[in-house]
DNA sequence: CAGCTTACTGCGTTTTTATGCAGGATTTTC
DNA sequence: GAAAATCCTGCATAAAAACGCAGTAAGCTG
């Protein structure tokens, strides 16, 4: 087993189980709980877990308490993309969504007048549009997939399916020209998959800091997206590719 | 379980309960009293909790004391509640609840050890199911209706038809040994319906105060419901109709 | 392809961390 | 003011991490 393909493992089991020990994945892979440490470091330095003793955990797990620093940082730069993201709402429309904090900040910046329906599975992104008074909600029901607070699995994916939406906002990881988009965990990917599939127009909404990035599992092209928003000026010459790629950029 | 972990449930406690004390976390989370009081010692240090003589409390605490006196008292009796609701649970069991104030108290007395599945509608309801380690949660999704924060309508009714459940744990607004269980709602007289047909047990959880009342939509009848659950002693006389009527009385 | 370099992994040893336990000190409670 | 509960302190132990080292695999170069 390949070092980044025993990483990307880890990384998945994290996520799903919000912890792992040392023990059992060096058990799980055979392979020495050094490596497992290590692996964990290198991890951990990246930003993508954090290493405990013992172990390592999600993200999510201090999330809500810590970051304030961070956060506040890039926040300035989704409040951006959240206002050019709520712009293309109209009244009346059908709008999927994943989760994510930059879908959050949109839900936040929509205007109270908007009479629109929005479809999704994350559960703070509905607590959001919940506030909104001229908004109905349709929450997809399945199994919670606790890190990312969003439901997965077969019923998500058929309920999904099922609908025919006029704009789907797409939060994402890592976006790069040859690869298209790609992310982390085999369930949201799939998630993402059924969207893209059910909406008119596809919506992809980043920090410029994941353009030319890559995660290991792949979910489509960059043909198959319609609009790439992020919080650069839509010139900028890092959108190039993209824009050259055929994609409107805002 | 990783000290980081351990720490994050006991904050969890503290914002959740504003108190907490030593000895009852040392045998939910099965370490020493000392381990405890080390954990609570170091969030102590870090500002997240004050720790005092038995255990902890949390920070808002400290601030004049808001909650106006009633809100205070039903809360003890809904902890009462609460508590003989959560016995009745047992690893490996599939719970189907509504949402309600009672369900989420209920929520957050759970054991970290319990092992279950818990299917809900409820937003509120899933956010608490959520923080539990060891607990799967399936949400049943739908139209959300904005007020009760729980999805309505026939999508989640017909899944819920699907479910075979164990246990079902309803709040109720009014019970009369005459007219059974009634409510105001009519989406959610539907969800409680289907949640009836769909468990094994139901157990009603309400408060004394709401026994002997009516309101407008019928759901269903005394018979129909296993177990009642107020705060009230068993043998208490306001609770003997219903004891007669072979109900089990917690 | 031979020789060189580099990256990865596992092992033994040392160091650090986490936890429980015992005892005496301190606080709470009645 | 005495009994009970809770705390602190130091210590023992087991688990985990860090470190250095060596063997091996992989890649590169001429």
């Amino acid at each position: 087993m390949l070092k980044k393909e025993r990483q990307a493992y880890i990384l998945h089991q994290v996520n799903l189980h919000n912890k792992v020990l040392s023990s059992s994945l060096s058990q799980e892979i055979n392979v020495s709980e050094d490596t497992i440490r290590r692996d964990l470091q290198e991890l951990a330095d990246e930003g993508k877990v954090i290493k405990v003793h013992g172990g390592a955990l999600s993200h999510s797990f201090s999330q809500v308490y810590y970051h304030p620093t961070h956060n506040i940082y890039s926040h300035e730069q989704k409040k951006t993309i959240a206002q050019k993201a709520a712009a293309l709402i109209q009244d009346g429309m059908f709008v999927l969504t994943t989760g994510g904090t930059t879908i959050l900040e949109m839900a936040r910046t929509l205007s109270p007048h908007l009479r629109a329906t929005f479809i999704s599975g994350s559960i703070p992104a509905v607590l959001e549009y919940m506030n909104h008074p001229n908004i109905d909600v349709i929450l997809i029901g399945d199994r919670v997939s606790k890190n990312s607070k969003i439901t997965v699995g077969g019923e998500a994916i058929a309920k999904i399916k099922q609908i025919r939406a006029d704009l789907c906002f797409m939060g994402m990881n890592a976006i790069d020209i040859q690869h298209g988009i790609t992310d982390n965990d085999w369930d949201i990917v799939q998630l993402k998959k059924a969207m893209i599939e059910s909406s008119q127009k596809v919506v992809c909404l980043t920090i410029a800091e994941k353009i030319n990035t890559l995660q290991p599992i792949h979910i489509c092209n960059v043909s198959d997206i319609d609009i790439l928003i992020t919080e650069l000026p839509p010139d900028d010459p890092l959108l190039k590719p993209y824009r050259d790629a055929g994609i409107e950029i805002l």
